[in-house]
RNA sequence: UGUCCGAUGGUGUAACUGGCAACACGUCUGCCUCUGGAGCAGAAGAGUCUAGGUUCGAUUCCUAGUCGGACAACCA
């Protein structure tokens, strides 16, 4: 984690707390929750939230909780349960032995219920839910009273038992609030706050057919656990309301939620809904897919945690809506692997370099710097040979005046080897396809070498014909096409703007060093990239993820 | 024709609570380099949605607009 720099300014949210802290309201604790709904994987929007909330705990010498808002059983799944915890784990996190279940507390929420009840706040409802939303009114206009609003607090009280007692089916009754359904607020147009699901829960099996609405359930699940500080995002601002009515008509402790805008990434999509329908339609292979947004895409790809952290603290913390440039994402992993990644050398499209003034049998080991960020990483031996391959890029017949790289009569640095000159070009003499470049070494110019120093304009990489390791490279792009793909023009979809070159596969030649690397371990390709190892890889069948490529000044050029 | 929230360079976030706008990404220029990477040095780019008001002075306060977002699931 970045160490706070003093005197760096708070955002809003730290401002609050720090008023807070010094009013000594609520004892002066800090105790922040991280409350996901089990009903989806953990996208890099909720690692902004992840950061926020346990950056917060951690910054001000306070707690920070693991809550599932597991309310609804028909969508929620242990399966989801198990990634999120990975996931936070993953990112850094830890929430000890407070790991709490909105479930655990639905006796506890029965008993609010009833409280509510007998003061006349709360009543059993029997009109469908069609009914009930055609009275509910619109923003603009008033909703009308249910008929059923004003019963006896013993009649309520006995249909909500015989609502938990199993007595009627789905959707028969529900437990209502009785606020106003007046209010320009739609929330307190009597909400609902109890329904009928004869569906099994994920923890609580069969013991229940009631189940709280998450409003009724989110606030007083914070009091519960005497959060301090309930930070979500500003779609529930206009919820506020109803939770404070809650709070305050239960007679229970009151926490203080604080809003702040969503994370939004240029180029991608963030509802679970449509992160789900990427999954279910199969436009990705699955949650982990590494072109989705999700952590568990982004720990595939190759993302490290240590980059998602800093991307959640470079960006900030406000009310504002706001788009982030994928690109800044890019730029925070590129950091952190700079210093971190191993350089290896691999050929994505190899040309065959022929030495010919290089002896037959005669294979060296070269010096290679592992990474010149960090020479504690220190040093490996690459394979040197006869007959070499570099990237077909890095060899022009006709090259352009600011070509640095190989051409007929020039001389290039091969990285950690010897300065090669071009002598000549075999070609196909149908296709005119080059095969084969042949060169010269100068002896004397092996790296490390005293006359080793000569300038040339360009070093290439390269890997020995015979030593290369072949391996998948699985290249990835954008999911989109566009800035905003959820801002579909007429009758299109998110879906319409999915780039269908956004996986790309080829084969990379190697050096063999990476040949018994880790899953997740990562590398820099050098003058390429940064590759991460799949999951799907073997010794025998090498996967390997592109992360990001690295800057390229040449492309810039390209597109003047 | 409601309620709530917001508005600062291309993007995001600041401005010690009223003292002529800073940082990061991006862009551009130069240096350096056995990665056209990294690094280093520098530059351009907003006068803070608009109109009034308060004030010696407003991005910060007030008023009225404008624009944008959220809210009408027995979802969260």
């Amino acid at each position: 984690m970045k160490d706070e720099i003093p005197g760096r300014s708070l955002n809003f949210i730290e401002e609050i707390i720090e008023e807070d802290l010094r009013s000594g309201k609520n004892e002066s604790r800090v105790h922040t929750r991280f409350p996901p709904e089990p009903n989806g994987y953990l996208h890099i929007g909720h690692a902004k939230s992840i950061c926020l909330n346990f950056g917060l705990g951690k910054k001000y010498n306070g707690k920070t909780n693991l809550r599932f808002d597991d309310t609804n059983p028909v969508k929620e799944d242990v399966e989801y349960v198990d990634s999120i915890k990975e996931d936070v784990r993953w990112l850094g996190f830890d929430w000890e032995d407070r790991e709490f279940f909105a479930s655990d507390y639905f006796e506890q929420l029965y008993e609010f219920a009833l409280i509510l009840i007998r003061k006349g706040k709360a009543f059993v409802c029997d009109m469908s839910a069609e009914e009930i939303s055609e009275t509910r009114g619109t923003p603009t206009r008033p909703g009308k009273e249910s008929p059923f609003r004003n019963r006896s607090v013993d009649e309520n009280l006995d249909l909500f038992a015989r609502m938990r007692a199993g007595e009627f089916p789905d959707g028969a009754r529900v437990l209502r609030a009785k606020i106003d359904m007046a209010s320009p607020n739609m929330h307190m147009r009597d909400p609902i706050i109890y329904r009928i699901i004869h569906t099994s829960h994920h923890r609580t099996g069969d013991k229940w057919c009631i189940y709280p609405m998450y409003d009724f359930a989110h606030g007083q699940s914070d009091s519960i656990e005497r959060i301090t500080h309930s930070i979500c995002t500003l779609e529930f601002e206009v919820h506020r309301p109803f939770y404070d009515w809650l709070i305050q008509e239960i007679g229970i402790y009151a926490p203080r939620q604080i809003e702040f805008a969503r994370l939004n990434l240029s180029y991608t999509v963030m509802s679970k809904r449509k992160l789900l329908e990427l999954v279910q339609d199969k436009y990705v292979s699955g949650w982990d897919d590494p072109r989705m947004p999700t952590i568990c895409g982004l720990r595939r790809r190759g993302y490290t945690p240590e980059s998602i952290r800093n991307f959640a603290d470079i960006i900030g913390v406000a009310k504002r809506d706001n788009v982030i440039d994928i690109n800044l994402l890019e730029f925070c992993i590129r950091e952190d692997l700079n210093k971190k990644a191993s350089r290896i050398m691999g050929v994505l499209n190899p040309l065959k370099i022929v030495l010919d003034n290089y002896p037959e049998d005669l294979v060296e080991q070269m010096e290679a710097v592992n990474n010149p960020e960090d020479p504690s990483a220190g040093n490996r031996k690459v394979l040197f040979s006869k007959e070499l391959y570099i990237e077909q890029e890095d060899f022009m017949e006709d090259p352009p005046g600011k070509f640095f790289r190989l051409a007929p009569g020039r001389e290039v640095r091969l990285r950690s080897a010897y300065i090669i000159k071009c002598e000549s070009v075999v070609k196909d003499p149908e296709t005119g396809q080059i095969l084969e470049v042949h060169c010269t070494y100068d002896p004397e110019t092996k790296s490390g070498m005293p006359q080793s120093n000569r300038k040339v304009k360009g070093t290439l990489h390269w890997v020995s014909v015979r030593h290369a390791v072949k391996a998948e490279i699985r290249i990835y792009d954008r999911l989109f096409m566009v800035e905003n793909p959820d801002n579909a023009e007429e009758g299109k979809t998110y879906k319409d703007y999915l780039n269908p070159d956004s996986l790309q596969i080829r084969t990379g030649y190697l050096e063999p060093s990476v040949r018994n690397s880790a899953h997740l371990q990562k590398y820099q390709f050098e003058r390429l990239g940064y590759y991460n190892v799949d999951y799907d890889s073997s010794p025998e069948n090498l996967v390997f993820n592109c992360i990001v490529p690295l800057r390229d000044g040449r492309v810039k050029e390209k597109t003047k």
